[in-house]
DNA sequence: ATTTTTAATTTTGTATACAAAGGTCGTTTG
DNA sequence: CAAACGACCTTTGTATACAAAATTAAAAAT
């Protein structure tokens, strides 16, 4: 409609045919978040509703619901009877972000020292091995196989927490880029171990600080992404 | 309309007359939490969006960016097609949930003993002063008053989370019965003491140790208050 | 009598319609 | 010329309408 195009809509018609998991609102998170984790949609943007409707086909009603689950998510501001704007994402954002998943992590870590099973710890060495060897498999997957084992150990409220914080930032986008994987690796390695001997403030400490670092890397690829060019 | 009086429609018509701040939706997610964390609503009842609309006499389209944001928070499960359902609210959730809170206020609190003005800690002096003291003033208010002094000098994302955590678990409730307050008066102090000796660590772990007990707390006039009956 | 099938009913998800607040832009007035 | 006002247009918030999935009830079959 409008010749802007804040909404470039690359998903016109691309959406499955029949089968749908959850509900058209879904998607249009799906959609808007990574418009604004990948740098697409700046801090202060404002989102038109209608506009975005039009570019994933769907009514406003969806567009609606999705904007405000990306509000709780912080992504977004919602202002009452003045819309939504993209929530401003520094650098120091990312970093307390980080540093707060790694409060939260840490936590699990604990947790997962003093109450994984043998088995469960055999299972994570599996994994971690190869994420070591690092050839075979998607390394990306095999990180989030080492931190889900870990996690699903906390109690419930932890697991949540963790999710959101997990969805809410970017991720997947900078992971595994230069030498990031050698120090994941390294990192990975020592909170094994502190898991294996059993010691539940050394392998907090040590998923706190594998946090910071991720943070850190995070902030250094989206700057050399231009993410906070203009 | 239904004789089954899953909403007992205490609000009707209590609604300020003509000024409303935010939308509809506030209202209605302030609603049924409150009726989650009463008790009044129990985990596994199904929500119907119809009912709830009546009983609050709006449409479902607010209703439905409630029950969303209440599926954010966590104190609702969102099954696709299938409605809403009260999340289960179990005493190792309230546990859980506060030691969340203890690590994210404990890193909050770290930073505020670095970081407050000279200026910032005797106004937290002044409202821990008034906090012992205990006669004058509402205790509800001067304990949030001084949790804000120390909380509002974490950075953004960290306040983000403090204000996400505060709402979705049952506070004012239980909170300053029996002799909670004369606890909170202790670790208040000892919290502030950390502050003024500019001790970071030991900040955060005075106050892990308060949100700790304050889950304890919570739990335990739960129990007695019959959250759990049934 | 119990289970399976199928038709009717309810309830959700999505789209559309409408009212009101917000924003825009030109005009007026100091 | 700048600030203030007002008519017009846009966008949001809310209500309603409609289609499809899910639930319930009834009927049929084992």
């Amino acid at each position: 409609m409008t010749e802007l195009a804040v909404f470039p809509d690359p998903y016109q018609g691309t959406r499955p045919p029949n089968r749908r998991r959850g509900g058209l609102a879904d998607d249009v998170v799906l959609y808007v978040r990574e418009q604004i984790l990948t740098g697409a949609l700046k801090p202060g943007t404002k989102i038109d509703q209608e506009a975005l409707a039009a570019a994933l086909d769907v009514s406003r009603s969806p567009v609606r619901e999705a904007l405000v689950i990306l509000g709780q998510e912080g992504l977004l501001d919602l202002i009452p009877r003045r819309g939504a704007v993209v929530a401003d994402l520094t650098p120091e954002d990312i970093v307390d972000h980080y540093e707060l998943f790694g409060v939260v992590a840490g936590r699990a870590a604990a947790i997962a020292a003093d109450t994984l099973s043998e088995d469960e710890i055999e299972q994570l060495r599996a994994i971690h091995d190869r994420f070591v060897d690092g050839t075979n498999d998607d390394l990306s997957a095999l990180n989030w196989a080492f931190h889900r084992i870990i996690n699903r150990s906390a109690p419930r409220r932890t697991r949540w927490l963790l999710r959101l914080l997990e969805r809410s930032v970017p991720a997947d986008y900078y992971e595994f880029t230069d030498g990031w994987d050698a120090q994941a690796v390294q990192h990975h390695a020592a909170i094994l171990e502190a898991i294996v001997e059993r010691n539940p403030e050394e392998a907090r400490r040590r998923m706190e600080h594998h946090l910071h670092e991720s943070g850190m890397a995070a902030v250094d690829h989206l700057e050399r992404q231009g993410f906070w060019e203009d």
